[in-house]
DNA sequence: CATGAAACTCGATGGCA
DNA sequence: TGCCATCGAGTTTCATG
């Protein structure tokens, strides 16, 4: 992967609306192997596929929520009892098996706190095996997530 | 907001590279209509832009890190000076502010320790006014943000 | 006035030099 | 690899309920 390659993936992840003609414009590549490139970055599986990024407020989602959670048991079968529960809750939007302190990292968006504490008791005080749970709730978003900055 | 934009948003935010004639078809709309209604939804600020999802891995992007953040002040002036500093690491992904007990919480990909070592040094370490930082890794991503659930 | 169909236009796609 | 022709999809317009 070379210098084009990774401009490219900067700017299909800043904006991949923009047609191909214009990609090729901002990574000085003529349009077909612009074109040619996408094609092979998708192949090689670094673009997993393209999404309409929405904005949470706007749908009514005013309230991002962090939680940590703490598990009685670390044994493979409380995790793995653990994990499916999370993939089959829709409102948990994103889990992380963490290092430190606690032992999974849980990301919710709610429309209120009315609405997170529904949440709470239809989904996270159902997650097997939970012995600590810790909320922290985003007061502001600082920056929002927009890609990742591809390593040269 | 009726059954068939909410449809329509969540189809968009799976893969936006679908046809209209696709996604007309999962929400049992004719093509224009589905067309009025997603220049809709863009025109009221729901859908902010389209993007490649690319996957971290295969950028070599192995570690992702969350990083907590206590400030020495929370006066108004150190706040601003850590945000804007926080919004001029492109090695910082994704920053919010907190509530509980931390101020704030950083999201920050790496390509192994040595490199997180070093976005530590040159980034983390210089943003101004930090008095405690617990940095935790993520060993496992279970569940994907694949776009916000949106709420009937 | 909202909706659906059809024509048009532009850009993506594939073959060829 | 770059260029050109083809094709398909997005866009606009118009006709209809």
């Amino acid at each position: 992967m070379d210098r084009a390659d990774r401009a490219l993936l900067e700017a299909l992840q800043a904006d991949s609306s923009r047609s191909i003609a214009e990609l090729a414009g901002c990574v000085n590549l003529s349009p077909s192997a612009c074109h040619r490139r996408i094609k092979a970055l998708e192949e090689q599986g670094l673009i997993l596929g393209y999404a309409a990024r929405v904005d949470p407020r706007r749908l009514g989602l005013a309230v991002e929520v962090f939680v940590e959670i703490t598990l009685n048991s670390q044994s493979r079968e409380a995790m793995d009892r653990f994990e499916r529960a999370v993939c089959d809750f829709d409102d948990i939007l994103e889990c992380h098996l963490m290092s430190g302190t606690s032992d999974y990292l849980l990301r919710v968006a709610a429309a209120d706190l009315d609405h997170y504490d529904r949440i709470h008791r239809d989904c996270l005080a159902r997650l097997p095996g939970v012995s600590a749970m810790k909320t922290s709730f985003s007061l502001r978003r600082i920056k929002r997530f927009a890609g990742y900055s591809v390593p040269s």
